[in-house]
DNA sequence: TCGTAACAATGAAACGATTCAACGACGGCG
DNA sequence: CGCCGTCGTTGAATCGTTTCATTGTTACGA
């Protein structure tokens, strides 16, 4: 329990400067071998542990990179923080982790946090108007990506996915079907990746003459919201159902399937097609297997890191807006069925 | 771009002298209103920032605590990595996150950056050999709490879940359905998890007259696994399938399903039954509802905290572990069939 | 009017690493 | 023999905060 052993501790152990402690750490070529197994020895002995505090306060920074997602549980945030973790590993420094549960106020909460921890880089995937924060932190020297957000090149780099047409995509792919009584599940609105979805979606069934799109706001993105929402759509009477439908995320999508086939006896795909967004590892293993809008997660963990790093190292970084386009998987969910009758 | 401001810089702005700032940020009621304003005014101008690497270099200790666990993506450790960060934004402290994915010297990195950090407690769920590292950090005062292994309750606390009351419960599940040709899907052995929930599983068919257990050994715990394996289960012909499988986790136990009934038209539960370990989410919506041992994630999380918080605060801890009980989750892959014929 | 509490504010010391100007020892060269 | 350059080592200064003994101010009671 006694006080761990300082850089001076290891100096007098040794019978040398502080100095040369240091050297032998960070400049080993400078110490001749002697002296440098004395020290190490030392080192050995004393158990010696180097105190990063100490280190960045001279440095003046750290040497940890902050991330804020919007949820650790989803497997596509999960994607981007092993990514930077790999990267950050990488060149000897760490992660630090935050999870804002889609709430401003623990966002803001945690761009302090890492702004004291005087972080490196910051990578976040934006709730609520914090571009003005941002904007400050850059000034002072903390590059910021955005993730899962297009940003105004002129100030951040940014990895994104075009969701408008993602939700033209699983809406054209509906329509093609001979679907024409569309439902967009999703919610809240208030997000943008779920309002640009709909946009896209929407864009599609305007396209089409006699398409219609009911909006049904679901208040959350689980496996439970989903079900729950598939119940009320149920209650409704087979007259008034959709034939198509459309949800925001896979987990929405898996649940709206639970109720209708598993509680309801609708058939999916016949009576109802159904796609989702996200091509999650589960989409394939469903009572019925799910189509889906697949995102490139990978490449956008990859991306953000490779954005970030470049602000990093280059003096007067040129901001750049990644975009990936998301691609059409067709599974048995939306397969082959005509529509109904 | 210009250096960020100083606690210094502050006082000279606001006319007052340093330890008057550290005040106003710390003991607000030892300062005067109007010298209290004048130096809030001067942070905000300023837009002055706490240098939390000075603090802690003063303090000897950081405010983060590490958290290293064997893969983030899987929703047992997600819902750990939750608890701890939402624990750890209570007191105004971070999660340092460190994955290991199971490997030994990624695990050994992170505890040496981590001891770097100065974390004020570690939550790790180890993969290696790390008790004498662990050790070394306890005597000096960075207290650590094992998840999901049990350990020596003299040196450490420990949250884990009675892994062979789970195997145990498992297969005895199968047996009561009257199936005899078990056969067990996980690996590597050589993870404790693993091979624990196998001894369970060995003994309750020990218990039975007649009935084996074979051990099919996967290289991983995926989906993908899952399918390869049930993919050479089947290559075996019918007359060579066990009658009941038990998967060591249910993503092996869903890509398991994946193979016999969607691409071989093996029959669930009806030709085989099938049962997983860990009750995630989408378990309930695979293709065949798939039973499955359910962990307390949620409890383990927070007990986990909880301990550790204890430790923290307590000068001479006692050291817990405590073992929780998993639980048998039936549903339709398991559910009614008699054994075949 | 003086003494003394109570309260505010001060500023130097300490935390532990890194950096860098300065120093000593040594060998080679003229 | 003296000069110079090289190499290895030294130790003080620095980073930004907190802490705490000290000083200054004010008010109040004797």
């Amino acid at each position: 329990m006694s006080r761990a052993a300082s850089i001076k501790d290891v100096a007098t152990h040794a019978q040398v400067a502080v100095g040369t402690v240091s050297n032998v750490l960070n400049n080993p070529d400078r110490v001749s071998k002697r002296t440098k197994d004395r020290v190490l020895q030392a080192i050995d002995e004393l158990g010696f542990v180097r105190n990063d505090a100490a280190r960045q306060l001279r440095a003046g920074h750290s040497r940890t990179i902050g991330v804020v997602v919007l949820d650790v549980g989803n497997p596509f945030f999960t994607s981007l923080v092993r990514a930077a973790e790999d990267a950050a590993a990488m060149n000897g420094s760490a992660v630090l982790l935050g999870d804002s549960g889609h709430d401003a106020n623990r966002e803001s909460h945690y761009i302090d946090l890492f702004q004291e921890q005087r972080v490196q880089g910051l990578l976040i995937s934006p709730v609520g108007d914090v571009a003005d924060r941002l904007e400050a932190l850059r000034q002072r020297g903390v590059p910021t990506v955005l993730v899962d957000r297009r940003a105004d090149e002129d100030r951040f780099s940014s990895v994104s996915v075009d969701d408008d047409a993602g939700g033209y995509l699983a809406a054209r792919h509906l329509l093609d079907l001979g679907r024409r009584k569309l439902a967009f599940v999703g919610g809240p609105l208030s997000i943008r990746q779920v309002s640009d979805r709909l946009l896209g979606a929407r864009r599609a069934v305007d396209e089409v003459d006699g398409a219609t799109l009911e909006i049904l706001d679901s208040d959350g993105q689980s496996v439970l919201a989903g079900r729950g929402l598939g119940n009320s759509l149920v209650d409704r009477g087979a007259g008034d159902m959709p034939d198509g439908i459309f949800c925001a995320n896979d987990l929405l999508a898996l649940g709206v399937m639970q109720s209708l086939t598993m509680m309801n006896g609708v058939r999916i795909p016949e009576d109802v097609a159904l796609i989702g967004y996200d091509d999650i590892d589960f989409a394939v293993s469903a009572v019925v297997p799910l189509s889906s809008i697949r995102q490139p997660t990978d490449a956008i963990g990859r991306t953000a890191i490779e954005l970030l790093t470049e602000e990093l190292d280059a003096q007067h970084p040129q901001h750049r807006a990644v975009v990936f386009t998301p691609e059409l998987v067709v599974r048995h969910s939306t397969a082959g069925a005509d529509a109904p009758h």
